[in-house]
DNA sequence: GTCTATAACCTGATAGAC
DNA sequence: GTCTATCAGGTTATAGAC
């Protein structure tokens, strides 16, 4: 704290001994390593090993396996939340702010992997512990509000806004959670490949589309 | 395997000593272990406790943590595909057995929240390793024959059916599965009540109708 | 068929040198 | 800040008595 600015890095090289760039690495690192098998099956041993530094560094910055996992899912989930948050309603209407929020879910998911498995490894082995604390449930909000808005402008049919939600999550994330089980529908394809993501985006907005639309 | 026949049970009592039921009852502990904590994470003492035997029961009957996984999963899958192939789609139309199929999915995942969980511990941790050898993708093949059944009778509009398919059981299967993570947007409310699930299949329904209608 | 005991291994976490 | 070494606890799987 009374060390050296961060700002102000003069010293020659330090690819090594970069704190800031460290920590990063092991987020990232741990992010893969948690989504692969939860908190519970999560190997630091593998984290450090993929981060490139040993063990005992990863308990020097974060103390413990669950203090890491607790990082990796704020850090995850607050830009989410705030892209979500930033669609405006008002002047998207309520249709086109529904297509905005469904392609960021798909969109993310696809460039990302690994927040839809971490929060079913969530909920299914945490029951949700960390969910709550990180505040998860203001996502869905956005959500209700645009399904809500859509029921009062007479653009959807009458729905439950809150069952509705998270039955549109899920159509939108399922295809990826359970790639490798539904892998062999589509043989000799790669579902993470350009042409299959973007039948998905497109399947996945007409269904949605279609299912709430008066 | 020289010894007295399986059927002629004559001795008075061995509430203990059953080997069938003694295997039968590990099967269901461990169905619920391995949907809480993953092939991986499960426990096998666990698996024997709740059985009420001892560890090395579960190596006397099924050899390895792995073949007892195995056993369960094909325990549980094939019921749902007999049940599945036995929908008549001739008789009822697309429509109705598509809705059929829904409720099929709703019901039984509300009966046994386990298989959900279960297939995406095997999806994400196993990359559907016993998935695909289990014949468990034939599942999918009688939801796509009602999509393409509808297309071709003009009911549904124009889709993929396998994507659509698979879309549709995220849409179902995802309250269960997300359940700890989402209970906190019905406060105070059991998501397994009779009134939620009664909500939570309606709502799929009409959702998943409006959505393939034409 | 069921139990007890134990082997062989793995993992989270810490201490202490540099 | 980063590493090596290590402990304490827990896990799969087996051997052998009953």
């Amino acid at each position: 704290m009374s060390g050296p600015a961060k700002g102000a890095v003069s010293k020659s090289r330090q690819q090594s001994r970069d704190a800031d760039a460290t920590k990063a690495r092991i987020l990232d690192a741990a992010e893969e390593e948690f989504a692969r098998n939860g908190l519970l099956g999560a190997r630091t041993e593998d984290i450090a090993a993929k981060t490139g530094v040993t063990k005992a560094m990863i308990y020097y910055y974060y103390h413990s396996k669950e203090n890491l996992y607790q990082a990796v899912l704020e850090r995850a989930l607050v830009s989410r939340i705030r892209q979500a948050q930033e669609i405006n309603i008002d002047s998207l209407g309520a249709l086109e702010a529904l297509k905005t929020l469904v392609i960021q879910i798909v969109d993310n998911s696809s460039k990302n992997t690994n927040l839809p498995k971490i929060m079913l490894y969530e909920a299914i082995q945490n029951k949700g512990k960390y969910y709550k604390e990180v505040g998860a449930v203001s996502w869905y909000g956005v959500l209700i509000k645009i399904l809500e808005r859509g029921m009062a402008t007479k653009v959807f049919r009458k729905l439950d806004p809150t069952h509705t939600a998270v039955n549109i999550v899920g159509l939108c994330v399922f295809y990826f959670c359970a790639r490798e089980n539904i892998k062999h529908l589509w043989p000799g394809q790669n579902l993470l490949g350009e042409e299959m993501l973007e039948q998905h985006k497109q399947d996945a907005l007409d269904f949605i589309v279609a299912g709430v639309r008066a």
